[in-house]
DNA sequence: TCACAAAACTAACACTTATTAGTTTTTTTA
DNA sequence: TAAAAAAACTAATAAGTGTTAGTTTTGTGA
């Protein structure tokens, strides 16, 4: 049929990839198949493997795109001169803002890693866990510092993560409440409501 | 191979459900085969067909008891004549209990209900969408009452139902923090962070 | 113990799946 | 404009899917 259509600064690979992400979200990885994907953009199945080299990759760059952006801006807020506190109210609007932009793939990489292959879901599995840790460190560091009330830090991380996660439900609410109301009620919720005052 | 064995109480027909249950949420429900779920029980896939009708009514099942079991609860608080706040409690408390009882069920309703077919998924949101907006006007209430600060009742309402299924993360730290911690520490942050003191 | 019903089995079906091989068309480069 | 490279196409493969038909085994009640 037609070209794959190639937005600028942005390869074909990239436009599968895309288009696999907002599939995946809406049907599930093991409910699309890679015929639909194809039809969806516009091209035969067979076409597609002239860019990619199976479905699985598809998963896995998605799951470990976004787990290593998640990673990187931990990694640069925990080495930024900020109070404990400023560090946790950044990591939780990166979050906010991460399933705002990148709604399809956070969701993808939320719900859809299940499907990865070994070694990939060990990976990922060790990826995520290392991440939750390091935040509950932040936490544990934050009530030392006498920033936060004594709280069960772990309880504290999970309640946070929950919430953000839970930021799913709005995508059906968009018009209703703001983006910017959402946010201001979150962070006040999560955090002003941990620290000490 | 051997037969199905039944609990006591117990038909063939609930075994294979709670089997279907315990595996679409390890899997996903086109992750797993019926050849699959019938190995787990110890018989051939052909032979399930002699208690249930379909793969998809297994799911059908899964997902409208758990909504069944909420709509339930939700009528039946509404009616008790106890505060508004008493209300939200006793609901979260629920939502709590369903979590850590009907773990493999509930997170299948969360998380596979895309997977139902029509009338169904339809149905299934029909319902949902109900349930949330009896919630939020419980929440209403509780503020024309002056039971509850001036806050968003559907952010609130939504921050409730976002934490409560962020239980599911727990499952994999039974070991580490009681139960009863979680639910201790839950509802302070969720009912009492909002009520007016 | 014998007949009937329930529930298992084997074998097959029609269909879908991801993926590959080989070929033709389109695009880029020189 | 001709040669080379990229990317589309058609057709086919082997494996897996849910489900059905027909048969045999198992358990139950008279």
């Amino acid at each position: 049929m037609s070209k794959i259509v190639t937005s600028k600064n942005g390869t074909k690979k990239d436009v599968i990839i895309k288009k696999a992400a907002s599939l995946f979200r809406k049907k599930g990885f093991k409910g699309t198949s890679m015929r639909e994907l194809a039809e969806n953009i516009g091209v035969e199945a067979s076409s597609l493997y002239n860019h990619i080299g199976s479905k699985s990759e598809l998963l896995q760059h998605i799951c470990f795109k976004v787990a290593n952006d998640f990673m990187l801006q931990l990694h640069e807020t925990e080495k930024s001169e900020i109070s404990t506190t400023q560090k946790l109210e950044k990591l939780i609007r990166f979050h906010i803002h991460m399933m705002m932009d990148g709604y399809d793939e956070v969701f993808v990489a939320n719900h859809e890693w299940k499907q990865l292959e070994e070694p990939f879901l060990s990976n990922f599995l060790t990826q995520r866990k290392l991440y939750e840790s390091r935040m509950i460190e932040l936490v544990k560091k934050g009530i030392q510092q006498k920033e936060f009330k004594n709280i069960h830090p772990h309880v504290a991380v999970f309640t946070i993560l929950s919430a953000v996660r839970g930021l799913e439900l709005w995508q059906r609410h968009k018009k209703n409440v703001s983006i910017k109301e959402i946010e201001t009620n979150m962070i006040n919720h999560l955090l002003y409501g941990i620290a000490k005052q």
